[in-house]
DNA sequence: CCGCCTAAGTTTTTT
DNA sequence: ACTTAGGCGG
């Protein structure tokens, strides 16, 4: 029990205090991890509860490994018994035991966005509706949206359809819930609304686990929507010992559904409440913290408290502007070159964060000609690429052949002979009768189609059957190397000799390869494909092992969430960037780009350097923005002072842009008299390009041109690039740069 | 049915 | 600036 004396007073009562309702509000930087994490082992460990009867729910896949590991190094290995997960983990693993329930079979696929998105589609596609006045992307968002609030489609039809796009959301939402039961198969949000539907018409269902769960802790409470606080309320309705830990201030997915109702609505539900308040910052300086509350308390809508901290008051904050992204990209370069000297930093304590993932390009590549290592978080992960999720597509109808979106996705990829014409055809039939997908292949014939189009469906027909032999009788590993090689999709990428296609074809090993450790890992309880499958449609963090684990983060600041670092960069501070343009509507958006803001600043510990340019390269046009509203929203006595925040020891102060003949300065630079370390760029006049000469991409980086054709506007170069291979380049566009 | 070309949209955040 | 969808010719 000794851990508890690493604790403050308020934190040890968050602990020790175990029956009824509970709710810590925790500041940031607070130790709420540390709070859930050593409640959890106390309960465990006094014995109130097996580590089997308690249920943590987490919103990342991250925080959730993270916080097992250090209960783990609390209580040992009686940790892994936990149920922990994010929502979605915890009750996809309840539905698929108790599927049946629900007319699906416990090896339902589960629909990504795409996979959603490619239905709304196709039904729009087939009502005849124009897709420009009805977007397929605007209506999933609807439909998404009532599902978050529990609107099945016959409550929407009575009472949320207000005019004619409405109309046809609530037309389309029962034919998509249709065709997604029909395909045995689940979309994100239906992982939060089918425990609902099962535990309202079994309550058998919903006894059980009740029972199970003696004591229940939700993490991010902040962060959910109603439909997560209805599946808590009823599986906490037993004990009622339900536990949440919140920040109203760091609330910032309302986007998504997430409602800070919940907070308010607990403490009503739970009248007899305990509340915790952990207002001690632990993390950062005084200066970050102070600047902080100051940001925050702007906003109108929040909970009252204050958080403090016992720190120093550390360095000001720092604001630099620059004249365009890339001189934005340099500044911060420049800027971790010069702490890592002077205070000692690593790579890894730096942190680059930033509004969209747009924004990672200039920073990429200045970092990259400086030699930096950092790593991209977020972004398109490995599980969306185009060849996983085709070769995905094979293995899941390996084990669900009535998954749709798979099967129209590769049911002529590899090309097989089945066109449009044939697909048309089918899906009258498919209406026609009401029959899903893979019933209207095993009966080619009576569709009226014959010849080569209906020999070439009898074949797929036969070849899925046979994955789904394989699948049964292998293990993970060798079904999906199998089914990788007899689909085919390896010899295609094989075949075409591009670099792109070589990048795809190592991916695929890379899945393959996935796929033999979870077979080998003595952890798992099964080892086939299905379980593979389950466990990785729901794996959207990529953490994929970096060899050198000393680099420079570069993340969005909603990934940024949970993290801290010693020295933090917030870049791109100009108004319609951040806050959104998006996001500038109404008080209530503001206020949650605000609450971002107040985010961002809290993920630093020591150092904090906002940075805005005065122009920006945005849809392929320059466009010039004031700096951030929420800059100028920081007291002066938490800046540094103008002067100081130039550029303090930068060794040649004279070549930067000056503002009387900087207006326009990316484009034409052609020459940078930084001399030194740095590469030497001698000049982007790309007529005297020739093979042999070292050239740098803003994107692709460094390498060397191999070949060069055509002339004038059509003239292309074939370069090959140290970190992406080999590249054809538009000289009109590639905005090349010679290096010496 | 496939590959090439043009046009349009994109960038708010993600389980 | 870059990607994707859709149209058209082979």
């Amino acid at each position: 029990m000794e851990f508890l004396n690493e604790l403050n007073e308020v934190q040890r009562q968050a602990v020790t205090s175990l029956e009824g309702p509970h709710m810590i509000i925790a500041g940031a930087g607070s130790g709420k991890t540390r709070v859930l994490t050593f409640r959890l082992a106390f309960i465990i460990s006094q014995g109130v509860a097996d580590a089997f009867e308690c249920l943590a729910l987490t919103f990342t896949n991250k925080a959730a490994k993270e916080m097992r590991e250090r209960i783990q190094s609390l209580i040992g290995s009686e940790g892994k018994n936990l149920w922990m997960g994010t929502f979605h983990s915890i009750f996809s693993r309840i539905l698929r035991q108790e599927a049946e329930k629900l007319g699906y079979t416990r090896n339902f696929t589960i629909y990504d966005a795409e996979d959603a998105l490619k239905i709304v589609k196709s039904i729009v596609k087939e009502l005849n509706l124009d897709d420009k006045k009805f977007k397929p992307k605007v209506i999933h968002n609807f439909i998404s949206g009532a599902k978050n609030n529990l609107i099945d489609p016959a409550e929407y039809a009575a009472s949320y359809v207000t005019d004619s796009f409405t109309n046809v959301v609530s037309r389309i939402y029962g034919l998509y819930n249709t065709r997604l039961f029909n395909s045995n198969a689940m979309d994100f949000d239906d992982l939060l609304v089918k425990p609902v539907e099962l535990f309202e018409a079994h309550p058998e269902v919903l006894y059980h686990w009740q029972n199970r769960f003696k004591y229940i802790m939700v993490d991010e409470f902040q962060d959910t929507n109603h439909a997560q606080y209805v599946i808590t309320k009823m599986l906490a309705a037993k004990h009622e010992n339900i536990c949440v830990v919140g920040d109203d201030a760091q609330s910032i997915y309302s986007f998504r559904g997430a409602t800070i109702q919940n907070i308010l609505n607990f403490r009503k539900n739970y009248p007899e409440t305990k509340i915790f308040k952990l207002e001690q910052n632990y993390r950062s300086t005084q200066t970050i913290v102070g600047a902080a509350n100051q940001i925050i308390s702007r906003n109108k809508n929040q909970i009252q408290k204050t958080v403090f901290t016992e720190n120093s008051k550390g360095d000001h904050i720092q604001i630099i502007e620059a004249a365009s992204e890339t001189e934005e990209a340099r500044s911060v370069v420049d800027q971790i070159r010069e702490q890592k000297m002077r205070y000692n930093y690593r790579n890894k304590d730096f942190a680059i964060l930033y509004r969209t993932n747009a924004q990672s390009r200039s920073m990429e590549s200045e970092l990259r000609r400086a030699n930096l290592d950092y790593k991209v978080f977020g972004g398109l992960s490995f599980y969306k690429r185009k060849e996983i999720k085709d070769v995905l597509a094979y293995l899941r109808l390996a084990i669900n052949p009535q998954d749709e979106a798979s099967l129209t996705r590769v049911i002529n990829y590899p090309a097989r002979g089945i066109g449009d014409t044939t697909l048309d055809k089918l899906m009258i039939a498919a209406n026609d009768n009401g029959l899903n997908r893979w019933e209207t292949l095993q009966r080619v014939r009576e569709w009226g189609l014959g010849g080569r189009a209906a020999a070439a469906i009898e074949q797929f027909v036969l070849q899925i059957r046979a994955y789904g032999a394989v699948a049964q009788k292998e293990d993970a590993y060798e079904a999906a190397a199998y089914i990788a090689k007899h689909s085919g999709i390896l010899k295609e990428l094989h075949q075409d000799k591009s670099i792109e296609s070589l990048s795809r074809w190592e991916n695929v090993q890379e899945l393959l390869n996935a796929a033999k450790q979870f077979s080998e890992d003595q952890d798992n309880d099964s080892h086939n494909l299905e379980s593979f499958l389950a466990e990785i449609s729901l794996f959207t963090d990529q953490d994929e092992k970096h060899e050198n684990t000393d680099f420079v983060t570069l993340m969005t600041i909603h990934s940024a969430k949970g993290l801290e670092f010693p020295s933090v960069f917030l870049v791109g501070m100009e108004e319609e960037l951040f806050p959104s343009f998006m996001a500038m509507q109404s008080r209530a958006d503001l206020e949650e780009e605000r609450r971002l803001f107040y985010v961002a600043v809290t993920r630093a510990e020591h150092r904090l350097t906002l940075t805005h340019a005065k122009s920006r390269f945005r849809y392929g046009k320059p466009s010039f923005n004031e700096v951030s509203r929420f800059v100028e929203e920081i007291g002066q006595e938490y800046l540094m002072s103008a002067r100081q925040t130039s550029r303090p020891m930068v060794k040649q102060e004279t070549e930067r842009v000056s503002p009387a003949e900087g207006r326009f300065q990316p484009v034409r630079r052609s020459l940078d008299s930084r001399g030194g370390a740095a590469e030497e760029i001698i000049g982007d006049d790309l007529t005297l390009l020739s093979t042999g000469m070292e050239v740098v991409h803003s994107k692709f980086g460094s390498g060397k041109v191999v070949n060069i054709e055509g002339k004038d506007a059509d003239r292309k170069a074939t370069v090959f690039f140290k970190d992406k291979g080999q590249k054809v380049l538009l000289l009109k566009y590639a905005k090349l740069k010679i290096v010496h």
